[in-house]
DNA sequence: TATGAATGAGTATTCATTCAT
DNA sequence: CATGAATGAATACTCATTCAT
């Protein structure tokens, strides 16, 4: 009888685990090894749930794709007022920073990854993309459905903002940008 | 004493067209040899110039810094409404977007750099963006200044979409998004 | 001014000292490692001279080919009787066993090589061939034309003989054997 | 007791079918995995029946001497004539080509093994050569016994030169070569 | 100043082998 | 007996960097 474990689960834990890892240090500058230490595992063994680095991280891209994110939203309060419900997106937002952040620097290695990579557009971002907007837009019932875009536009600049400020950013000026949105979707 | 004008120049002439090269690549995938070999001199003249591939890497964003940008928009059209003038802002940021994008992309190298980096904060980063602000910001003459920050975001959200969708974003979105922008924010 | 060094003839020393390292212990089980240790070079100038270990190794082979064994055969002795050119073409062979011994070798390698090649054709390979036999023939001027072939498949045994026992075959064994091909052809 | 005879039936059973695969690719090129996949067993049960790849290999080897290949000639046909008697012997020697080669290819691979090996010399491949001649030289019934060696050398020239020309040898060729053989011994 | 040959530590990956089940 | 998950040393190969010319 073989040793008794669930394939696909521990590959997935992996998986999950990982995501931090990548987005810390990126890409290029990481090592299978590193990987393999932080995860409490050997390179065997990680070699034995992915194929190889490329191929672990582009089960990272596709798990976090599939991961729907925008199942927080159910939960956030239904406020009769437009501008709280903006208020409670954008409060859920930056409270799950760290993990946008890392989504976002995984993205970006993503990208120039794609470069050179086969022309073969990866299905599973159009349909991550088309779900976030539609669950968003589902959440803030906005008159106008540019303004959907809109936030979402708004939230990614925040992320850079992040980025390059390197989280060294005063409560008090996202307030004040939070509520400059709130202000201007508000009054049509 | 003129060679030594010479060497500098020189450098910054490297320096200057090491960018696209970084951008395109990231700092983890490119080689010391690729870059020499595209910049038509030999790994011993690379290094004749920059101390390493980090020194290099980081005269590159300082020179990214120290360059003014806004100038560009010194030359935009002195628009009397408030619209045209963000429209000529984020007009001029559309046909520039390679430029900003390759920046994009070395700023997340630098942030993963910094990581292990010494904690000596750069310096140059801090005036390079009060700079960027002030500029906008004389610009626009907008009452109220906390749209001025609002209007870097959401450029900084478009960059993202941009990245994200790899470009292929329709022109049509691109001007919805824009008025939308207009709209609120010449509304009060 | 660049270090001054014939890139090509440095090259194709290093391949003539990597003949007997291959053959001795055959492509799998040398290392480029041990390669460049024994060539008394680190492997990043292994490296530089040599695009992988196949490379190398086709190199070898090609280089094999290409160097004209049976040039040998024009300094030997203008015998006037076949026997005599017969003991002259043999003894040489014997007396070079240690080369032909490695080419054998490196023959083997390169064969189960050939397996999972492409197909296609190394053409240096006929010319080898067609050559090593003309050579032959001039030499022995021998009346039927199928002895050539009869005489170059005896010294292929003989060789297999010697790999099989591990060289420790007796000369006088090899003096017999070598004169039941004198008698035999020479007999008509 | 049964259960000790089922171990060594099914062991030599592996070993049987392992030889192919050996000979198709080589000692260095295969690995323990393949070989488990391809006996349909895991990696487990293999190490269950021998002790390392090293062990298997030499077991293989030792199989291959312990194996009377000579058997064979005995179920050959009685000719009177030395002539038909070589034609028959040449005649099931290029028939089995296939295994012969593959015998060749395992003789190489433990040639370039024996050279790190403890120099303890391996018994069973004297008796091995002594009972090829001896039964050659029964069937044969050649009158000089110094030919009998001679038909032995013979055939290992003709394995090395289908091993050069990789089998693409044409059979009017080795008819050829076989008469010649026939008419030189046979006319003494 | 410029070249590119040389270095060797470091990278992704493989593989014989072990061992818990 | 049988399995295949786990290990980590070893492999082919890369690359920032140095240095003789």
């Amino acid at each position: 009888m073989p040793k008794i474990v669930d394939h696909n689960r521990y590959r997935r834990e992996l998986l999950q685990r990982a995501l931090a890892i990548f987005a810390e240090q990126g890409y290029g500058a990481i090592t299978m090894r590193q990987i393999a230490k932080r995860l409490g595992v050997s390179t065997g063994t990680l070699y034995h749930y992915f194929p190889s680095k490329e191929g672990l991280f582009m089960q990272l891209v596709q798990e976090l794709c599939e991961r729907d994110i925008t199942d927080f939203f159910d939960q956030a309060p239904v406020a009769a007022a437009v501008g709280d419900r903006l208020r409670a997106v954008v409060a859920f937002y930056l409270e799950n920073f760290r993990f946008y952040q890392q989504q976002l620097l995984l993205w970006v290695d993503f990208h120039q990854h794609r470069q050179r990579a086969a022309p073969d557009e990866q299905p599973f971002l159009q349909g991550f993309w088309q779900r976030t907007r539609d669950r968003l837009a589902s959440y803030l019932q906005l008159p106008n459905p540019a303004h959907v875009d809109f936030v979402l536009v708004f939230m990614d600049g925040l992320l850079l903002q992040f980025l390059y400020h390197r989280g060294e950013i005063e409560s008090d000026w996202l307030t004040q940008q939070m509520e400059v949105l709130v202000a201007l979707i508000d009054a049509h």
